[in-house]
DNA sequence: TCGCGCCGGCGCG
DNA sequence: TCGCGCCGGCGCG
């Protein structure tokens, strides 16, 4: 018999004494709840499943709180997986346009070349196009029920402006040292794509949430491929996959990471896009 | 108590009868003997972490067979993962140089960029560094024992040319939606540190054997992010991470296998390197 | 001890 | 029905 998994947190969630609390410690309590209440053996695979979504549902329920309390104009958006979202289809039509093309000349060639990464978990974006949609009133409801949480991003699929996008942020329950590798191809593919449709107008900032150990701190350094230089070539200007690599345990933390998020923001918006890595242009690998 | 997956496997792989088996059939019967004689529970990460290594060993003991009954001068070589051996320690340190510089650069940043991936299970050279390893004799044996099979990289690690490297393989027992983009970022490192250490003078291979669906099929159709064009630019010649894509479920299917590789491998010598994708070059995206 | 890379069994739309 | 993205529990060096 299958955890219902959003039934399950519904439940028990308002429950908890929240007091000092992590995002893990509060999976672990559902966790304990729903186990001692099951009648039958759980698999690992479904307990799984399970915990990850508590720890998105148990974090989005405390980002929700604290964005609108540290900040101005953000709000986080849970993108949620039905068959697919691409992440790029949040955009407005008209503003992907030149991305779409390049995806279709690939996938109409004779032999068809496609650009997927799964789907990141969530997306940071203006405050205003959640305001502007009558059909959600999310914003004033300071504990919002699972359904408006979980179907938001269909409220703000292809209604968004580039300069609207802030980033997108990936949470991790815990890593495995080939599971971490997903991350990359994530952030290395949407900020390819943002290439084509903020055309440099702001950077897509993209982060993770979530305990790492060094040698994932390592992996998660990377640099974005397509900005290395090749073989031969002068280093110009490498930038990173992921902006920032954070273990943030609980809302107070929260409330920092916004404050720092909004002001990167305004920093990048006034140099209007300067990469912060210039130093790069002075390493002359041509030898 | 741990299941002791090497020594299983040689215990039992030997009584089996493999007529008309797949790779997989193999796992699954060694599977069922070990779970048959096993007087305890057996947690299913001990068999999932058992079924992998078991399906790499059912596949190199017919690989074994097959490369050196079909063709004249490969060998595959299975790389293991003794706390990350980096794939491109298997190349002369002489050169490796270029690229191995790069890398301290970046290591050596304030704020230091790492460039890593997880190591490929195979990897396929030429068969005379084998041979001219006078500490091998693995080429004279028919089913060499597992030890010498988990050992002969540490046998050709910093010693290959690399003109005698000639591709990497991974082998899946089974795909997931997550877990398959592990493999595009190993493809894409590989291939960028080729640049680095070929020069050009020979493509380095990445193939993926095993089962998937359509979807999978598509993710690993992508390009290598390097070779994109970036927005604004002309298209020029976009290369895919992933060059084959196969289910090979048997020695009959690798013997085909093997041959097409030195084919291939012949061509693109013979042609010095000339992408097959030059049709590229009249897609202008510059618009 | 810990880092490696392994992979199945989910709940849901 | 199936594609999604979830993540723990390994055996080994």
């Amino acid at each position: 018999m299958a955890i219902r998994k959003n039934d399950e947190f519904e439940a028990i969630y308002p429950t908890l004494n929240l007091d000092g609390l992590t995002f893990l410690d509060i999976v672990d309590r559902i966790e304990q709840v729903v186990i001692q209440k099951s009648t039958q053996a759980i698999t690992q695979g479904s307990l799984n499943n399970c915990r990850g979504t508590w720890n998105e549902l148990a974090f989005i329920m405390e980002a929700h709180r604290s964005i609108l309390q540290s900040t101005e104009n953000l709000y986080l958006v849970k993108m949620g997986s039905e068959t697919s979202i691409k992440f790029w289809e949040i955009y407005q039509k008209e503003s992907r346009q030149k991305y779409d093309l390049l995806i279709d000349i690939f996938k109409n060639k004779q032999e068809p070349i496609f650009i997927r990464c799964s789907t990141p978990d969530f997306v940071v974006i203006s405050r205003d196009i959640v305001r502007e949609s009558s059909s959600s009133n999310i914003l004033q409801n300071s504990s919002p029920p699972l359904k408006e949480i979980n179907e938001l991003y269909k409220v703000i699929k292809n209604k968004c402006l580039p300069y609207q996008v802030k980033g997108f942020i990936s949470l991790k329950t815990s890593n495995r040292p080939d599971r971490r590798y997903q991350i990359l191809v994530e952030a290395n593919v949407a900020k390819f794509a943002s290439r084509y449709i903020h055309e440099s107008a702001h950077r897509l900032r993209y982060d993770i949430i979530g305990e790492s150990n060094p040698s994932d701190r390592e992996v998660f350094s990377a640099p974005l491929i397509f900005t290395l230089p090749r073989s031969g070539n002068n280093i110009t200007s490498v930038e990173r996959a992921i902006d920032s690599e954070v273990n943030i345990k609980s809302g107070q933390e929260l409330d920092e990471y916004w404050k720092r998020y909004e002001e990167i923001i305004k920093l990048d918006r006034e140099e209007k896009a300067v990469s912060p890595e210039e130093e790069f242009v002075n390493d002359n690998l041509d030898f």
